[in-house]
DNA sequence: CTGTATCCGCCGCGATACTG
DNA sequence: CAGTATCGCGGCGGATACAG
């Protein structure tokens, strides 16, 4: 055989694509990183704002809801009043954690090679 | 330590961040898969966009010129007329085929759950 | 505290057409 | 065959203000 993969079927809507598309939102990732690596799989909506900076309300909120809809993450109302939610990691979610963290950790061993990314000509003429 | 990994800087630049980055032209990764999996790491621009289903002429140039930028890929341009343009992958680019794979492999692995992506009510009033 | 609703700029990306 | 130049749309995503 001569292929590396087994699959070698580039439709549009592969498993290698739709992978993809999970990153096509840009804190989805980190979300499941700070909730598996510091926050022990559960957390709650402020504490998730807090451990990512730079991360606005609307898109945490966004990004938490997409999440759940794709299986990454459960919603979890427990009080009233003040409203406390809860996010916690499920199974799928648990699992999409080591290829993610083996991506970070690709970065953090070739930061060197990343630090000039857009620091070239850009131009060639 | 209480901490999974060694990187608990959050900052905006950190490497894990810039690595996202590398995924924000949606085309990058897959380039580099079909590169080193189908082609043998090094491929002209008409094979690379026959391998790629989708991909218009413009993206596929303009993300190999980022790449190039990146130090991901190089560039040879070989004859003359008509012209035979060769795009090889770097030491850098191959070291990240493995994550890459990795998540192309969860992605495999997982399409049961992810077949369902958009398919829940999105709405939940 | 958690979440929603606008307004709006930026840019990825496709379609098309043209140069060497 | 390889690449560039335009036009235009859709959507991410930040800022702000408001609601339960």
């Amino acid at each position: 055989m001569k292929a590396g993969t087994s699959d070698e079927e580039w439709r549009e809507d592969c498993a290698p694509r739709r992978v993809l598309e999970l990153f096509a939102t840009k804190w989805t990732s980190m979300i499941l990183h700070v909730l598996h690596v510091r926050l022990n799989g559960a957390a709650r909506t402020g504490v998730l704002q807090r451990s990512l900076p730079g991360v606005s309300k609307k898109m945490l909120t966004q990004t938490l809801r997409e999440m759940e809809n794709t299986g990454l993450v459960t919603r979890h109302v427990q009080g009233t009043v003040p409203p406390a939610v809860e996010y916690r990691l499920t199974p799928l979610g648990t699992r999409f954690i080591e290829p993610i963290e083996l991506l970070y950790a690709w970065g953090r061993s070739n930061s060197d090679a990343l630090n000039e990314l857009g620091s070239r000509p850009t131009s060639r003429r």
